[in-house]
DNA sequence: CATCCGAAATCTGTATACAGAATTCATAGT
DNA sequence: ACTATGAATTCTGTATACAGATTTCGGATG
């Protein structure tokens, strides 16, 4: 096995993540540097940037010689998220190759089609939509765009938890990831695009009811 | 004068962002951390802390064992962050308050039609400019938005001064800007909208031909 | 009992130190 | 003359140290 030769902090700021994604922290609770350091088993040094890193991306907030918390949650800055992230990747379709995107639709369609079961874990849920996004973005010739859509989505994580154990309906969302792979096989990418948002809008007035008030 | 108590990585950032609209740096140069650091007057630390925010931002890079750089540019990342920044705007727009769009109307007519001269200083060109768009988004409620927009055009810095010295149309930027302020004044928003996109489009068609083929 | 004040403790922000990776440069060999 | 090799140098990545800011907590005061 190749051994990771990456730099500390990004392994660092992955693993943070992957806590959040489990929940292992609560939205709005400071960091301690040094006990997550010693947690981790590394250092101040490389733990502050991965740190100031995912300040950068909104998951983290820092507030001068009081340290970084994670942001607290708020309805307002979930739906600034969606509207963002909808526009992003609805621009990351007009910068797709129409072809592939039309080859990628049968894909896509089989993908939204089995939908994970209501019964199966959050995390199986968010990993399969996950991947769906993915592929749809696969296309994308423009690598800023895609980085930049990575580094939103990041910040859209400390909401990713909120919803778990909750009848979220499923069907809703796999019907309309059927309906953007339709309309991408017949080619029309404006009008996929305008569902592809729709379908963000719509995820998120779902989940508005599960995030406290303020 | 209050002193400064924010934290030197950001002080640090706003100096070397702003070196680099001096034309300081050449693109694709690598730093030397300890020199950088030596010449600022601060220690390797707070500077290394700056490099990795704006290396988020895409204005360097860097390589494991290899530091940091400043970003080469390419026609193809200029285009990416032009099709980014014009999404981005054009979205801020729908997120504004009509009404005060339409107040702002006048005021963003007018400073289309003072356009400086093309004998000012290229500073002074980009100055008037940034103070336009900045205008025409003061009214957007999406803060999330703002910082993101804030974020990228940080990333657009590193080709602000490759168009020095050319009689650009100034004219052309001129006259598409008033055309953005009527279309608000008549409450038009998809139009301006619409026109805003062209804007950012016909503007990177303009410096395409000034950046080096790769 | 509430509140204000100050010392102690805690934690961050910055500086410095150290180890190892990458580069440079000179030398040996073909 | 050119390439390969390896020691010396330079620089980054990470760890540790230090100073000052912030929070905590106990006692004095109304």
């Amino acid at each position: 096995m190749p051994i990771d030769r990456r730099p500390l902090r990004e392994q660092i700021r992955e693993e943070l993540l992957s806590r959040l994604d489990r929940g292992d922290f609560a939205a709005g609770t400071d960091i301690n540097e040094v006990a997550l350091a010693a947690d981790l088993g590394v250092s101040r040094t490389p733990l502050r940037e991965a740190l100031i890193t995912l300040a950068g991306e909104g998951v983290l907030e820092s507030n001068q010689g009081r340290g970084f918390r994670f942001a607290p949650v708020s309805r307002k800055e979930f739906r600034e998220l969606c509207e963002i992230v909808a526009a992003l990747e609805s621009l990351a379709l007009d910068c797709s190759d129409p072809t592939y995107l039309r080859e990628i639709g049968p894909k896509l369609l089989d993908l939204a089609r089995d939908f994970p079961d209501r019964i199966a874990e959050q995390q199986e849920i968010e990993r399969h939509d996950d991947e769906w996004h993915d592929l749809l973005l696969s296309g994308c010739r423009n690598e800023r765009l895609l980085d930049l859509i990575t580094s939103v989505k990041a910040g859209m994580r400390r909401y990713a938890h909120l919803l778990a154990g909750d009848e979220t309906p499923l069907e809703r969302e796999a019907a309309e990831h059927c309906r953007v792979a339709e309309l991408l096989m017949t080619g029309d990418l404006a009008q996929a695009g305008e569902a592809l948002r729709d379908n963000w809008i719509n995820g998120m007035e779902r989940m508005m009811s599960h995030i406290p008030a303020s």
